[in-house]
DNA sequence: CGCTGGATTGACACCATTCAATGCCCGTGG
DNA sequence: CCACGGGCATTGAATGGTGTCAATCCAGCG
């Protein structure tokens, strides 16, 4: 059933009826497949549907006027980016597939009259806004504040928990974005991550095989990058 | 009336009814001042209560290990900082005074009757958290491509036009955070605030008397920032 | 009147960018 | 099967935007 991974993430914070459950299982999808560098909304657009990511990785971005890019978050498996144009109208950045994903959209009006039925599950997508944006500050003073180190072992950490906590690996990442994706979400250049990155596998923090990210030394790449996962919010320790 | 300023913020979204007026009316404020530098939550803490501002500045900030400071988001008139501790209970950031400033105070289980009892106005709250989120993810393209002097513009920019919205100015703003506040929020040093500051006069874009800021050419200083309203999502044009 | 916090300015160091070239892996087509 | 091409990773050298340190100035205020 294509809104599984979207149970399991509510299911994390609560559990579910059998009448919420239903109601979830029971939204129409329509499944589609996004090519890697595939927009799937774009700013200043007026989205009828919600993405929800059943699949690799999507993420949000804009670009400036001198075709800078910043990107601004990751999303993975049962995550939906554009949960905010429940209240929101118009995009104000872009939504992209970074590889191959697989996504299921939902009419807006569907998940407004969910949420209105069901105050539970309002209140649970309310709060998963909120801890959007409790990432968002994050990133805010990691950008700021912190040495390209830092800034590179703390989003590592990041990716890592977030992908444990939807069961995808323990110690390791296995879609490790490109070194200048890397960049465009740190504010570095492609060639200080990929320097940064070579000190990272110097120190025997990490070591990378291509798109696959194995961490040898958990606790020393958690104290590089200043990595507290409160800010996740997440029920369980990971 | 200590509701008026949210009043005031929620009618130009939509309109009240008289019994949803009544409502935010009658909520029970306690009213408290803070001095500059007071802090009204501080992260770990478990609010049991939201901080409406009345009068004032306030912001939202992150000390790290270094004793480095990152300012995330500016607060004024009609602004609730820790709306989201609706959802998320405990403070992952901390919240505080810049200038003399007047609070008010209201308890998280009379404000979560509230929105049960009024959908209306949940959905302003939530609507108005993602804007939060909408701010924070456009003061992260600011710090994560653009100069120091795009980035001075651009912040500018935004607390000119929030300070209109709220209808304390036109061209103008007269509580300018200091320098090494704006350093804070930007990424930046004092000092580099402080040049690039006096490169904006220079070229005839504003200038300053103490905390009174004057802009002189807003089109120059919207396109040196790159400023595009869009993001604060408001109703009308300003 | 001296104190204090903020603004201002100069000199110097450095982290990160830019530009450019090279290497590597892999899918594609001849 | 091999040659080619494209995307990504890697490396070097030179430039420059910002940070750091430190001194000075200024205005408000007790």
């Amino acid at each position: 059933l294509p809104a599984t991974p979207l149970v399991d993430k509510l299911e994390s914070i609560f559990s579910l009826t059998d009448e919420e459950r239903g109601a979830i299982h029971g939204l129409p999808f329509e499944v589609r497949e996004a090519k890697p560098g595939e927009a799937l909304f774009k700013e200043g657009d007026q989205p009828s549907s919600c993405g929800l990511v059943l699949h690799g990785i999507v993420c949000r971005f804009k670009i400036l006027d001198e075709g800078r890019r910043q990107i601004m978050m990751f999303h993975t498996r049962g995550d939906i980016p554009n949960l905010e144009s429940l209240h929101i109208p118009v995009m104000d950045h872009n939504v992209g597939a970074l590889c191959p994903s697989i996504i299921a959209f939902v009419p807006l009006s569907v998940l407004r009259s969910l949420t209105t039925e069901f105050p539970r599950i309002a209140a649970a997508f309310w709060r998963d806004t909120l801890i959007d944006a409790a990432v968002l500050r994050t990133w805010l003073v990691n950008i700021g504040c912190k040495s390209a180190y830092a800034r590179i072992a703390h989003l590592l950490c990041e990716l890592i928990v977030r992908a444990r906590v939807v069961g995808l690996g323990r110690e390791g990442f296995d879609h490790l974005p490109t070194q200048e994706e890397i960049g465009d979400a740190l504010g570095l250049s492609n060639v200080h991550v990929n320097r940064t990155m070579r000190q990272l596998r110097e120190d025997g923090l990490i070591v990378t095989q291509g798109p696959r990210l194995t961490v040898l030394d958990w606790a020393k790449l958690q104290a590089a990058g200043e990595f507290d996962p409160g800010y996740l919010h997440l029920e369980k320790a990971f």
